[in-house]
DNA sequence: GGAGGATAGTACGAAGTCGTACTATCTGGG
DNA sequence: CCCAGATAGTACGACTTCGTACTATCCTCC
């Protein structure tokens, strides 16, 4: 029997998400974007260029979800669409001038928030970071795996 | 200027609980629980007994969205309430017969993802638990010192 | 070089999550 | 004892996020 459970790493990642999310809701209030919001648009800021699959693939989010952000940066102009030559199907993200003094702005308000986060932390900001990504590592290899072997949605039938 | 900045570690924490959410979501489907019902139910569970603030702040989630999950195992006859004669505001769940029984079965998939997780993680999950709640402790903690200094939702006049 | 399967993006509707505002109860000082 | 402020839970509506289903384009190998 479980008795009770030391709790586990993905309820810490889950509890851990969450505050953060309400740290930078507090904090970014009043800027131009919200926390998430900010979120794909440093992804678009940091890459130069993206396409909407490239921006799923980063932040391990459904490509639903990333259309919904791409939608609303296009109404407001925050985004220009780069067609690939190479791909019909596809395209690709910049920010435009608007888009990098909103993002700007926002990194801001993001910034007092991280700062005071690093304060707080006693510990190394890279290495903690590299352990993240670890994490992130084996969970998608976890899930890759797993979608391998167990996944038929619909029957995979021979 | 910022630059192609390093991104930061609250982007990998948004990053790594996507692909969390993502993994057990696939691992878990067909289950009695979701994910993060699951979540709330394992806290209850953890606990024995627990007021839905306590539940809030173990999980850093908001009140109303704990409500939402209390009315969802209430309505399954999962939980059960225990009036607080010391408190008439408030009162502590307990998981009835059936919630256990869910709780459990839920649990059986959701060790079939961890234990996925595990094999691929190369490293110490205990050491990795503490640090990522450590990092929860620096953002509370910078959550809890940001709100006392610049809150003023309503405007705090002297 | 054409058919079959995979992949990029889209449309649409639904479920999850949350903020605001409110009521009831508690607690401490006058 | 009672008032003021704080805290526990609730009601309600709105926004975010997502799953499913679909179309268009690409790839590859026969």
């Amino acid at each position: 029997m479980p008795g009770r459970g030391r709790s586990s790493v993905f309820l810490e990642v889950f509890a851990l998400s969450q505050a953060v999310r309400d740290l930078l809701l507090t904090t970014m209030v009043g800027g131009p974007l919200t926390p998430t919001e900010y979120a794909f648009y440093s992804v678009v800021f940091e890459a130069e260029a993206v396409t909407p699959t490239e921006m799923a693939r980063q932040l391990s989010v459904p490509k639903t979800t990333v259309m919904e952000y791409v939608r609303l940066m296009e109404e407001r102009s925050h985004t220009r669409r780069i067609t690939n030559p190479r791909d019909g199907r596809s395209y690709r993200l910049t920010l435009t001038a608007s888009g990098l003094t909103a993002h700007r702005q926002a990194h801001d308000r993001f910034e007092v928030a991280y700062r005071a986060f690093l304060t707080a932390f006693a510990g190394d900001e890279g290495k903690a970071q590299a352990r993240l990504q670890q994490l992130r590592s084996a969970v998608v290899a976890a899930a890759t795996r797993g979608s391998a072997l167990a996944p038929p949605r619909r029957a995979a039938r021979v």
